[in-house]
DNA sequence: TAGGCCATCTGGTCCT
DNA sequence: AGGACCAGATGGCCTA
């Protein structure tokens, strides 16, 4: 206790200093904590600031990856969870038809020999063609445009979303090569 | 009206 | 110390 090891002192004064000296004590502690309070105040004014400026710009982002997703103008617009899922799918479509093209092409002479380094500049297909990443079932793309799945089949992608891959070129596999 | 989605606030934790 | 990141809480809006 603070205030009563200061007491002590208080023998010496005159009655009614020691009270005098608590009051002034008081409020200079009230003023104190009044000051930390305001401090505190306006740190978590400019946190909230940049949270929420933080969140725009992962909004932004995920904008961003909507606009390039094959998705038809007359659709609503894709949730945060069905755009995340749906671009995890859309890659590993994309890189089925990838590694469906490079089994039925003969690869050309300059990508003869060892594998390239995996960075995606290089080798696309080297990188892409790793099959199913945690096989993710995509309904739409193994079942082929004519028949496009529902999410109880997929469990991925919702049926409206999956209705984008249409578009696609026919990847099932197993189809004939030319 | 219930449920889903979203934006925002908030406190905690980690990193520089 | 201050900023970034994260997860939980809360309230608003919309739709079935």
């Amino acid at each position: 206790m603070p205030a009563e090891a200061a007491s002590s002192s208080d023998a010496l004064e005159p009655p009614g200093a020691p009270r005098e000296r608590r009051r002034r004590r008081g409020r200079a502690r009230a003023r104190t904590e009044a000051l930390l309070h305001t401090l505190k105040r306006s740190r978590r004014v400019k946190a909230n600031d940049r949270e929420r400026n933080r969140m725009h710009h992962l909004n932004a982002a995920l904008d961003e990856l909507r606009s390039v997703l094959p998705t038809f103008p007359d659709d609503t617009k894709l949730t945060k969870i069905e755009t995340l899922r749906f671009a995890y799918n859309y890659i590993w479509a994309l890189s089925e038809t990838l590694r469906l093209a490079e089994q039925c092409l003969p690869p050309p002479p300059a990508f003869r020999g060892p594998p390239a380094p995996p960075s995606p500049g290089s080798d696309a297909g080297s990188w892409l063609s790793s099959g199913s990443p945690a096989a993710p079932s995509l309904c739409a793309s193994a079942s082929g445009p004519s028949s496009p799945a529902t999410s109880e089949d997929c469990g991925y992608v919702p049926a409206d979303t999956l209705r984008a891959f249409r578009g696609l070129p026919p990847a099932a596999p197993g189809a004939p090569c030319r």
